[in-house]
DNA sequence: GTCACAATTGTTTGCGCTAACATTTCAGGG
DNA sequence: CCCTGAAATGTTAGCGCAAACAATTGTGAC
């Protein structure tokens, strides 16, 4: 179609001449300049059709120095909430018009961020967003100081940086009032890694349930976010567990938890209820199907880079904003029940309720 | 310390500058080129060192006109699989000195296809990986017919393209194998979305198994990969199930499968043996513990980016070339027994074993 | 018609690097 | 000592684009 067409993809200035401009007025077109007058506008859109000209994006870069790519940062592609998220963080980037570039840490150690850090530095990348941020990781980050924003999601809403949030502490309330609103009064927790920001929330949310209601805490044990962890964690409740009931910081670790009990056996929700975390789509399939909190990842993910792209604009202004954090829900199911040995106490507390359970919402019967 | 420093990042000239050579030599100590003195090497050493500086691998790639990015394709990322494969591609990757681009298909349509490829190809990568290729996504991609390499991480071993596989049948024959071994002669299966060539790869590996023993297939049940399709084919099934054993396509439809079966009530495995596909972390912690099979997807991903690696220096050589499919493994927990039903008719079959019954390994009792 | 001013277009420059070519330096043979 | 060729280094010219500046056109008031 075009005249002097050699078999190299069509640059500018060839979209220039054949539209009869300079290519100085193509870029304005392609740029969305205002003055540009329609004629002119025309022609050259005529011509980038005709030729199927792309503008390079590495020679923008070169000459804005821009280069419209994100790095995300991240560790456990293979659990539930990460992934998630990075599909919201992809997609929310990609309309944004951004490139998305991963790098994934293997082990979280000062040499493995700053490589990783380097890496993004070296691509030039606009901005990094954390997922699964260890307060380790973190610390790296500061301690590396990189010159591009750094958005984290992260739990942690007292941190001083940038970033989106999940309000996981409610959710791990939303867990436990649903347990003492069944009547339950001993309320034990299986924690995640305590250097993960999610599983100290979520305990923190668990304690403060409790003691808004003034009920002391029930068994605590640590697990590291595994089946087997949740598992483990079973076995050592033993047959005659000091509670009636478990929130387990994720469903993985319920779903150990849960063969745990069948192999003591323990019927659930009969002996014991649970009360699992996160809602990755198998949890409706265990069996039982276990009642959980559902958090949005995805919103999480889109949220992130919503706090980006306003930091690149912002520049500078206060950058301890944080986006309105997504809410956690409860997702009944049916690994909770009333306690059954505790039966009789919880029915005479009902008719006189108890004094020390005050708000309203927890002393009725659903 | 050095001489005129602006606030910006070093270039090549600064280096250059303090290393008392030309920019050229310093572009060659970088680029390890054979003909450098081992004094201009050292000298420029230092100064890189002593600048800080990094070299900007956007004008690198303008000049080179090679992006040293590739673009990672795929789907469903919250699947075990896929997260996994990911994971393997993005360290080889990094580790070939590549940076990773991801996009995300939220649905297989051409538009959503051409759209992603479209991205890339204004990013400029050098070459694209596929991981989930759908026979749909791989269509698209021939239509659209990329300029740069692709590379899919799939099983389907007579695609023409370059990939890598993993040997998905070898995987299904190795499941129905156990349960043959065991003396199951009724082995139902349920399976995948046949749109997926991994389902189909599954499938026919249960077909052939079957065949080979001279067993006919027991009821064949389509799935989605969903842990609710797993459930569904659970209740399809009913309670007296027209096999003694069911080879599931997925480690989430089984355990869908193994909820159906508990709540019928059925025996896992007295009543009904199981064998699951991909073992995720949790199969071990399903109830009972899932026999299984286990694929090696982080090493599938690795091998994609060497294949793509090859196929970018090799240069228009054979490009039918497969890389050493992956080899699956059989993983044995609780799921699977002896039929009970069948008991009787099994020890007959066996004193003199059965005419049709020919591999050895396959009419040993174990 | 002329002038002032805005709207529109074109030209030049350089982003930071590498490839290609040009030049200098050095070693060894005659 | 000069000549030859290789090794080492320097110089120039883009890669394709956008920013800054320069030039041109058009518009309306007078």
């Amino acid at each position: 179609m075009a005249g002097t067409e050699f078999n190299r993809p069509p640059v500018m200035k060839d979209v220039a001449r054949v539209a009869g401009v300079s290519h100085q007025t193509v870029s304005r077109v392609i740029n969305d300049h205002p003055n540009v007058s329609a004629k002119a506008r025309q022609q050259v859109e005529a011509a980038i059709t005709e030729l199927g000209y792309r503008r390079n994006v590495i020679a923008r870069s070169l000459a804005t120095r821009r280069s419209q790519t994100i790095g995300v940062l991240t560790s456990d592609l293979s659990q539930f909430g990460p992934a998630r998220t990075l599909l919201g963080i992809e997609r929310a980037a990609r309309e944004a018009g951004h490139f998305v570039s991963i790098a994934t840490l293997r082990e979280i150690t000062f040499a493995s961020v700053a490589h990783a850090l380097d890496h993004f530095w070296n691509q030039g990348v606009e901005g990094i967003v954390v997922v699964v941020p260890h307060p380790g990781l973190l610390e790296a980050l500061d301690r590396i100081a990189p010159r591009v924003a750094v958005v984290a999601a992260t739990s942690d809403t007292r941190r001083s940086s940038l970033g989106a949030a999940v309000d996981q502490r409610a959710g791990a309330r939303l867990a436990v009032q649903h347990l003492i609103e069944l009547g339950h009064t001993r309320i034990g927790h299986i924690s995640g890694p305590m250097d993960w920001f999610d599983a100290v929330e979520r305990l923190e949310g668990w304690l403060e349930a409790l003691t808004e209601a003034s009920l002391p805490p029930g068994p605590l044990l640590y697990g590291d976010w595994s089946a087997n962890s949740g598992y483990a964690a079973g076995l050592a409740l033993g047959r005659e567990p000091a509670a009636t009931a478990m929130f387990v910081s994720n469903d993985q670790m319920a779903l150990g938890l849960l063969r745990a009990l069948h192999e003591q056996p323990l019927r659930i929700p009969q002996d014991l209820s649970v009360v699992g975390y996160d809602d990755q789509p198998e949890a409706a399939y265990f069996y039982p199907p276990l009642t959980t909190i559902r958090l949005d990842f995805e919103e999480l993910g889109r949220q992130c880079i919503a706090a980006l792209m306003e930091s690149q604009h912002l520049e500078g202004a206060d950058s301890k904003r944080f986006v309105e954090p997504v809410e956690p829900r409860l997702i009944l199911r049916a690994t909770t029940a009333q306690p059954r040995r505790e039966e009789g106490r919880w029915r005479r507390r009902l008719s006189p309720p108890g004094p020390q359970l005050q708000p309203p919402a927890l002393s009725a019967n659903r």
